[in-house]
DNA sequence: CGCTCTCGTGTAATCGTTTACATGCACTGT
DNA sequence: ACAGTGCATGTAAACGATTACACGAGAGCG
């Protein structure tokens, strides 16, 4: 074997290349633009000659360069999703909905863990500003950076307020507040609510939820039946283990999330109690392990996937110079499972 | 308010058109070329046109092009990442630990959910090929389209042995074989194991795993105590409905993945058996929840996020020209909870 | 027959960087 | 004093597509 043979990865063609479109132009005997044509407009292309191109195309295996499309076009087919945490099994559905809308519309996505770091801010709002993407979708429920990146966005899941950009979300007020009439149509009049981190947007629509439902129950708001909370299986172990501590307990605990509420579940069965006997624990998200865990859990179920499909839709619209719906609301649903029930007369 | 200020969505500076190098040139009095090198390689520049090009940059907000930096330098700073489905919770920390590493190293990532669709594939196959991702890590196990794409791969998770690229996971057949023999250590003569999707390498290994096991304990292998499976929740279910229905159900079960071991617990308990008291259950991967739920699940610790981490370092090897490992293995980890028990004598 | 219109095509400018090469200047060593 | 060296900088040629504009050939029409 020869030197020349061996380098360059044993046994490849030598140096292939990737072909470009002045490749394919000269293979088919037309012009790069007739190519660019054949691809883009095909109805702008006579039939012999896109013939000619496609099967050009195919036979040196022709892919177009997305980056010199992106900066002749000045679009890049790409979208940048923002989350908060990667590892927070909530979003994944979610991810999920919007990639596969996302996709058959032809772009591609790229994931932003935020991971609370200002550094990634910096980074993500740079991939905005520079075209490195055409939108973004944001899941960590604020605007970072001023990030009027001069590039359509829209908010999911946790709504901005303070922006005036789409908001895609569930109804997290009404929801709250139904789950908490449900909790005092069971009898209960001691219903505890336990937060997610305070300040954060969704928890206080979440908040006042409840706080309605109390009211339209004839229930009294009581501040010492709210505990803090921050969305972790742990800070559920921890309320679980203050109600096991004190005194004249609540008969049903209402966590703003599945999390806490799983977490909080298990410290009162090992403390003892008997859930639903001695008390009730509903959640809010419905992931999947709600219904597996001892006992199923009443929670109320978001449509995660669709939020994903959704929120990628109105994004799509905004790309396509369409006029987008300002706010989308999906329904909701309480799944009544195992973990609620009637208070003890 | 005139016309001419209404347009281009009200209060925003005349259309400020992004900045672009020959702008900040221009500011700094010095030449594009200095700009760029100023900002690729600090050390080959002035350290007065240095800071001029700095103040100049954070003066007119200058963010580079992307695109256009690609296409000149054929880096995108981009990574692929290929999996078979986002929806799946065993891949967030996997994500993560990908993400946080690559990020450091500059690189973006971009996800591919591939959804056993093959037009998927097609376009997966295209970012690669025309360098919109200057490396791909696949977590889907094998290689697709003979995407020899001409960019670094790695495989993580799943090793794919026909394809001589870097592969990272754990040692899948020690870790089975160590639970199998963790079993039978507890006195359990009749081991079943419920696999994964037939075909699946990860799966083969697994199974193979669990032979060598009976095998070290001085078990006989029996083929009807191996249950098929997916790697799904209600395979869990349906394997839990054929141990109750059938005579002579096996004293311990060992499933390939925690979700189905967590039906199959919950099937079993509805079923009336009591675990571990009647039947022991083991699972493999330790997902979030395999801790919560009743009883707690012994199961086979992954360190995804670790494999994440490892995965997108040794592509970040190849990437940077270095030499990279063949082959690592992360090690794995029995976690004994409450789903397993002593053999009743 | 000549005019306009449409259609398919080609020519070439352009998108915003990076970087090979050239230039000029200030040292250094003989 | 001069060649040699090294450094900081500038000039300009890529990178590979898209697309405005121009052009020629028919078609349609009075």
């Amino acid at each position: 074997m020869s030197d020349a043979a061996r380098d360059e990865s044993a046994a490849e063609e030598a140096l292939p290349r990737a072909a470009r479109i002045q490749d394919v132009a000269r293979l088919a005997a037309v012009s790069t633009a007739t190519v660019s044509r054949a691809l883009a407009h095909p109805d702008r292309v006579s039939p012999e000659a896109r013939a000619r191109v496609m099967a050009a195309i195919a036979q040196i295996g022709y892919v177009p360069n997305p980056a010199a499309r992106t900066l002749r076009s000045q679009k890049s087919r790409m979208v940048l999703v923002v989350l908060p945490n990667l590892g927070n099994i909530f979003f994944s559905k979610i991810l999920r909905g919007i990639e596969e809308t996302l996709f058959e519309a032809g772009y591609g996505m790229i994931i932003g863990d935020l991971d609370g770091s200002p550094e990634k801010e910096a980074r993500f709002t740079a991939f905005m500003a520079g075209g490195q993407v055409d939108g973004a979708i944001l899941l960590n429920g604020h605007v970072f950076s001023e990030a009027r990146a001069g590039i359509p966005l829209i908010a999911l899941c946790e709504a901005i307020p303070e922006a005036a950009i789409p908001q895609i979300e569930v109804d997290n007020r009404a929801a709250a507040q139904a789950m908490t009439e449900y909790l005092a149509a069971l009898g209960h009049r001691r219903i505890a609510y336990v937060c997610g981190p305070a300040g954060n947007v969704l928890e206080r629509e979440r908040l006042r939820g409840y706080r309605d439902g109390l009211a339209a129950a004839g229930l009294a708001f009581d501040p010492g039946l709210v505990f803090p909370g921050d969305y972790s299986l742990e800070a559920g172990v921890q309320v679980g283990e203050g109600i096991l501590a004190r005194e004249g307990r609540p008969g049903a605990v209402f966590c703003s999330n599945d999390e806490m509420a799983i977490g909080l579940m298990r410290t009162l069965i090992s403390g003892g109690l008997r859930v639903p006997q001695d008390i009730s624990v509903a959640g809010f998200d419905d992931i999947e392990f709600a219904a597996v865990v001892e006992p199923p859990l009443t929670t109320v179920h978001q449509p995660r996937r669709e939020l994903g499909q959704a929120g990628a839709a109105v994004l799509l619209d905004l790309l396509a110079g369409r006029k987008a719906q300002p706010r989308v609301r999906l329904p909701t649903e309480i799944i009544v499972r195992a973990s609620t029930g009637p208070a003890r007369s």
